[in-house]
DNA sequence: TGTACATCAGTGAACGCGCGTTCACTGATGTAC
DNA sequence: TGTACATCAGTGAACGCGCGTTCACTGATGTAC
């Protein structure tokens, strides 16, 4: 029987290769995950990846999963301290998802905006992971939604991640910036009537 | 001195090669080209491609241009099918753009939408075409939009594509085209006051 | 308390497969005389 | 017109590398007596 300290230290290292993976997955993708990397940047050495995970594949599933709440949670409560500070929930959606940090972020935020393509083509325990991310991000602009105007939750949703995934495609010096000042301004125009702080 | 023919050969083969890479682009995105493969899907042998390609990457970029062009095009033409038959620009672009026919297109359809998780990755000739797909999704929404509404360009251009990504990820039968279809309308709505056909 | 043994998380060498790339060769097509 | 030669698009075997996966082993930690 495991003793506590055994278990513990055991639960330690499963939660850093997990932590790695989520981090790889958002900055390359499916295919920028890979087990010896992971395992690296988690302080551990390859050949004990399969006393944690059952293949890669597994490893993906939990790491998307994992990468899914913590993304959320972190724009939750990122705009929370913009709520506090006087904005309206929507423009703190906004201006927060459409930030210029958001679209730096690397190994960090939204997994829909960064993997968006390959949930596309990712096989069932993935898209299992995948489609609760997009209802996760739908379900966010509907609370974040004036009264009344809750129906353009997915087009808001799909307005925030697509904008963030252009811009980071124009890059810093290509125009990605711009890109999302006019997408910010857009958006609180049309479901508030109103302009943009910055 | 190549004579005509053997030259015109030469050509058909490389146009051949091109299209089999974007359509597995599209379908799959960067790592699901491989040289093998599309040289397969072209009716010829891997050891080939090498006259044809300075290196796989080469055929990457090549084949994104390609697509882009492409698949832009696509979607003009098909715009102007319904502006024939009574539609507006935007309402062309927007019922075109979140079509059912359009997410599942497999191999064809928007770049963008296809890549562009893909696009935020990629080296250096690969960002360059990737941004130009960019700027066209852009620019035809510019164009779509009614006067004095211009500066949502890249607000729709966004929408479009992060929705049409989304109903893929949701799948035919878990919400995409019900999706789809309250992005059209939403769209719509706050553009031009209106409620899709459909 | 101390010693012998059991457990088990983690190590690192090795295997096999897929895939991009290379290269000597083939055979059809065109040119020279 | 017919024959010998040159060209070159395409072939297919082989190479090397990266990476997921396996496995015998280690060494630290805990248990039995």
């Amino acid at each position: 029987m495991p003793t506590d300290a055994r278990q513990h230290r055991r639960h330690q290292s499963h939660a850093r290769i997990l932590d790695a993976a989520a981090q790889a997955l958002l900055r390359g993708g499916v295919a920028g995950v890979g087990v010896a990397d992971v395992m690296r940047q988690a302080g551990l050495t390859h050949g004990g990846f399969y006393a944690h995970f059952a293949s890669r594949e597994a490893l993906l599933a939990a790491a998307l999963e994992h990468a899914g709440r913590q993304g959320m949670e972190r724009i939750r409560e990122r705009m929370r301290q913009r709520m506090a500070e006087g904005a309206t929930p929507l423009r703190a959606l906004v201006e927060e998802y459409l930030s210029d940090a958001h679209a730096c972020a690397d190994g960090a935020g939204c997994p829909v905006a960064a993997l968006a393509s390959d949930m596309t083509r990712c096989a069932d325990p993935l898209r299992d992971a995948s489609a609760r991310s997009v209802h996760a991000l739908v379900a966010l602009a509907r609370q974040a939604l004036p009264p009344g105007m809750q129906s353009g939750a997915a087009a808001v949703a799909a307005a925030l991640s697509g904008a963030l995934q252009m811009a980071r495609v124009l890059g810093q010096d290509g125009g990605g910036p711009a890109l999302l000042s006019d997408c910010r301004a857009a958006l609180l125009l049309q479901y508030e009537g109103a302009t943009p702080a910055s």
